[in-house]
DNA sequence: CTGTTAGCGCATTCAC
DNA sequence: GTGAATGCGCTAACAG
């Protein structure tokens, strides 16, 4: 209705069209126990009216901490970055804290920019979220505010990183193969050069050494892609027909082995048990039959590496925890390891 | 080095250290021509030393503006979201400005909340991205800031949208299936109470129409799933057995037409072109073949939405304009429509 | 050229 | 109970 160009209401404003000053009005919206209740009253109706928002700059000024956190990635796709963002909101809880999310697109320079960015925000601490679960450059050391690496851990053993365990679902995977009566196993997987790759391969190997078993083959690894999958999963299913299960280093190379495996008459489950891994949904979930696979519990890790922020804001010269903390992961089972019935 | 709990050091710091006056420092730090060059080289070489950033916070509440842009959306899988965000950084120039990320989880309360604390940490502006090309409630008129809504348009022709034109979308996709030579096309795609699934089969019929044709059958609607897409696709090849193209609602769609394709024994692109919609990498690249599909220019729409965000801050006073605006969508083309030689 | 002064919006002493 | 005064860190007028 009023087109003049309105100000934004302050306090000063609520606390004027109050009739009380503005201390008071301060004490009254904050709750505070020395004031009268008619008057307390009173000025929350009017701060209502007006639609009276506090100023949380000024707000954070006098405090000294502002309430935000900083997201820092390099995740082009939001695929991890987005279920730690989500985790992080919850684990801060309804609206205490809002997270500045930056991408950082794997330049170096822009992430420093960033970084500086966020600290002349005076953000209360920061996440660095990766997108491999290969070691990252460490921001330093000389960060004031604390600072936890999710999914990529630093290469700093000083910092904390929270990382999925991915020894644990090379485990879980194999296991939950074995406990589907499999016996012969084998592996495809990506870039060797991942530590991930390697990692998953010890749990899978893992598991197999504890039931007296080793992979059929050696684990074939090359591109995390559908087409090496599938390029893989075909060779594989000829030079060794015995082959009853295979454990995928991803949902792409799972998806592809399940075309090849198609392609060659074999039936899934029945012939061939096939685990992926992420849990990425979008393949997961449309691939026939539907893929089990093991879940990294982004969301999970997102809290975690927010209540860690918050453990060292709070306890300020405690000293803060460091290290890299392997996370547990979990099985999803879907039809391509167990027959829907 | 030094263990004590030191503060962040302050504008007040570096001006004693450099021995002069705080405005001084302030000058000499941002540029101001009215101060001497071997004072200004003094003062940034101790700021340097002492790791001095200026705290965002005390300079906003002096300029009135914070310099952050508020985020507001509700897309859990940050398909859409990240290359907004790409976007709207880029249209903002190089650090700028940052953005507060919020994730409603399409929750109106959830909503609610972070609104009010975007409001409150003062954004200078908010954009709100949707997770479909349907109308959104809009978020009122009596926001103290400029809204944008990107992707999903506002329900209010009073508010400023920019969505991807699905028109032309439809359009574009037959006009280049005719352009390949292909005159019996068919429509698969998803749910039929989304806008997007109406406006691209509106362009696809168009550009049939310039050319003299028709839709082959009826156009087939259900799921965005790949599961869809393989029944409708096997049904379609079944009762249309003359078919030489089809036009997929999405991507997830499409790869389940050529599932199906390959299943009945239809080459593509030789005897069947498919054409999918949004350009999602993980799905498109990664098909067999490779699927041409329509891109919605997301990194472009952030963009724009920023743009619109900026201009309407500086032009302060100047009507904000309004209504939508649907932004030009680009073809790209892969195996599925054009054979690799 | 430099330093002094005055706020930005708010929470917090401390007198009244 | 309430209000006047102080300062968070900084920039923009001024005056020296």
């Amino acid at each position: 209705m009023n087109d003049a160009p309105m100000r934004t209401v302050t306090l000063s404003d609520v606390a004027t069209a109050a009739g009380v000053s503005i201390s008071t009005a301060s004490k009254a919206l904050n709750a505070r126990d020395d004031v009268a209740a008619t008057t307390r009253a009173r000025v929350l109706a009017v701060a209502e009216q007006l639609s009276f928002t506090p100023n949380a700059m000024a707000r954070g000024l006098l405090a000294g901490r502002t309430g935000t956190v900083g997201l820092l990635t390099s995740d082009l796709e939001g695929r991890f970055v987005i279920p730690i963002l989500m985790g992080a909101e919850d684990a801060f809880g309804e609206g205490q804290v809002n997270v500045f999310l930056c991408d950082a697109r794997g330049d170096s320079i822009r992430e420093q920019h960033h970084l500086r960015a966020l600290l002349s925000r005076r953000v209360d601490g920061i996440i660095v979220v990766g997108r491999q679960t290969d070691p990252r450059r460490s921001l330093g050391q000389d960060i004031p505010v604390p600072v936890v690496y999710a999914y990529s851990p630093s290469d700093d053993p000083r910092d904390l990183s929270v990382t999925p365990d991915n020894v644990a679902g090379g485990r879980l995977a194999v296991e939950h193969l074995l406990a589907c009566g499999r016996t012969r196993i084998a592996h495809i997987s990506g870039d060797p050069a991942y530590a991930a790759a390697q990692d998953r391969l010890l749990g899978a190997r893992a598991a197999l050494a504890d039931a007296g078993l080793e992979l059929i083959g050696e684990p074939m690894f090359s591109e995390w892609t559908e087409h090496w999958g599938r390029d893989a999963g075909a060779l594989l299913l000829q030079r060794h027909p015995e082959i009853d299960a295979i454990f995928c280093g991803s949902d792409q190379i799972a998806r592809g082995v399940l075309d090849s495996a198609r392609d060659l008459g074999r039936r899934v489950p029945e012939d061939l048990a096939v685990i992926g891994y992420d849990n990425w949904e979008i393949l997961a979930s449309n691939s026939r039959p539907e893929l089990t696979s093991i879940d990294a519990n982004l969301q999970q890790l997102g809290r975690q590496a927010a209540q860690r922020v918050f453990e060292a804001i709070d306890g300020s010269d405690a000293r803060f925890a460091s290290g890299v903390r392997p996370q547990p992961v979990r099985l999803v089972i879907r039809g391509s390891t167990i027959a829907r019935r």
